[in-house]
Formats: structure tokens, sequence, C-alpha cells
DNA sequence: CGCCATCATGAAAGTGATATCCATTGACAT
DNA sequence: ATGTCAATGGATATCACTTTCATGATGGCG
């Protein structure tokens, strides 16, 4: 899991020449190893404590990099911040999101994403991608 | 359906003591008669020929009403501009975007969701809103 | 190794859309 | 007509990125 997205990323930046370098580690490790759908800030703070001398700016900029290399996708749940997170080969989800305590969850159902192809179909769309975010409140934040 | 719309604004105004001014009128009159899918600074440009006297900031500020007055949706359709699009009471609707010409078509099915409240269901979740959006291309960007 | 062409880093500055401030103007109840 | 409070719009501030630039690190090649 994570050593197969290592060594995608590695593999990608070697096809770029791109070079290793300890922030980058560093960073990918915790990506890798925290929430699903973290902030360029919520990432950032959270490697400051151990690590001081990573700036913003390499945050954001090895995290674009993430989506680049296909192990990382950029998405927004209209709270104002870019979210990443963890994509697999060839997997898909939508997402459930609570708008109480901002829990996100996973899910898929092949059903929806028949009916949105056909859709799609019967107005003349080739579908290229989609987004379906269900906005509510979570088990919890119900009681 | 827009005298519709202009009463359950004037009520809505009415309601919370705000005042009428010509301002509001204008804006009102030049959104419902445009495109249903509309960026303050569109809006704003279109009215500038006629009324260069309004501000971007009372056009800003107008839409923010309509919204509240349940006129109008806030969408976000990854642009980076917000835009505001024509609501009508009870309706909902779905949408298909072009990611080349940026052209914007409304959709509804039933089937989509009835199977949304089963996965919200099944996870727990109590529903307030979602978002569905269909990116690809359009009927003539395909050709 | 040691060089050095490149790439990477991070503090600071820039950007673009949205949000707010404030002095002035306008609406409307009395 | 007057007083009060909301509305306006130009200017300024904010916020989340995004880019710049001087400095530091990487790694291919003798
Ligand atoms: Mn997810
Ligand atoms: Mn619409
Ligand atoms: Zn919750
Ligand atoms: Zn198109």
């Amino acid at each position: 899991m994570k050593r197969a997205k290592k060594k995608a990323f590695a593999e990608f930046m070697s096809q770029r020449g791109l070079k290793s370098t300890k922030q980058r580690d560093i960073i990918l490790d915790s990506f890798l190893s925290s929430d699903r759908h973290l902030s360029i800030e919520e990432l950032y703070l959270k490697l400051r404590s151990k690590h001081p001398n990573i700036g913003y700016a390499t945050v954001y900029r090895t995290l674009k990099l993430f989506a680049e290399a296909g192990i990382a996708r950029e998405m927004q749940f209209g709270d104002g911040q870019t979210r990443y997170e963890h994509v697999s080969e060839g997997e898909h989800h939508d997402h459930l999101v609570c708008t109480r305590c901002g829990h996100i969850e996973e899910f898929e159902n092949e059903a929806i994403e028949k009916l949105q192809d056909e859709v799609a179909e019967s107005h003349g769309f080739l579908i290229e991608r989609h987004r379906l975010e269900l906005y509510g409140l979570c088990a919890t934040c119900r009681k």
C-alpha cells in the first residue's frame, strides 16, 4: 500500500529527472500516514513540530507533485481549502461530508455511476470525471 | 416565474427591514434575465455599460442577498469563480459541465437521488444537501 | 572524491477572488 | 421636512494559494 505508492512516486521522479530530497521523503511519509483528506496547511502544521525547517512552499509544491505523480488527488469540499486525498490505482470513490465536524467518509456505488453514464449519454456529453458529494450530519453528530 | 421571484425577494426584504433601492432593482432584473449560472464579475460587467454607477461591491452584496432570500444559489464549478444560479421553489437539479467551452447543462434524475439517500442511510448520515457534477465535453465540443 | 550543471528550498512578495471599511448618500417612518 | 438607520462604492484588507529569488543540496561525470 504505502510501499506501492512510494515506489510509484520514486519512478515518477526519476522519469522526470527530479531529485530525491530529505524534505520530500518526510512529506511523503507524513502524507501516507495521515488522514485521507488533508489540506496543505494541516499537513504543514503537522510536520512543523518535528521538522520546523520545512517550509509551507515546499509542502505545497510536494503535494502538487504527488498529484502529478498520481498518488494524490486535489479535492474541494467547499470549506475554502484544497484537500489532498490518497489515490489508489484504478480505484474510485465519492464522499459523504459532515457539515458539523468535517468528518469525511468514502463510498462506492456502481448503480449511481451507471446512471451517471446514462445521463451524460442522453445529453450528448462525453464524461471525463465527476464529483458526487453528500453533505449532512455524520452518525456521531446526529445524536 | 420572474414575478414570483421578485415577489419573494420583496417579502424577504421587508421581513428583514431592508430597503428597496434602485441598484437592487436593476441587479435583480439583470440577474433574472441572464444566463442561469453567472459569476459576480460577469453580472457586474454586463451591468456596467448601462449602469456605470453600480459598484462591484454592491453586485457582490446583492447576489449574497439573493442567496439568503432563497432565489439564488452559490455554486462552485472549479473555475475559481463563484457562480449564482436561479433557484425555483421546490426544484432541484444537478449539472453537466463542459470542460472545454464552459457550457453548463442541468439535469434531474430521481433514481440517482434515491440511491444517494440509500447510501447516506447505510452510513448513518443525515443528508442536508448534495452536489453532483459531471465534467466532460458537451455535444458541440465533441465534434 | 571533487566539480558543477541542475534542481530544490524557504522566506518573502505577488495574485486574484472575495470580504470588509468608512465617508457619504438615500430610503422611509413619523 | 426631519431624523434615523440602511445602502452604496471606492478603497483597503483578507485569505489561500502561487511565484520569485537568493541560497543550498543532489547526483552524474571525470
Ligand atoms: Mn476520499
Ligand atoms: Mn443549474
Ligand atoms: Zn460529524
Ligand atoms: Zn463545450
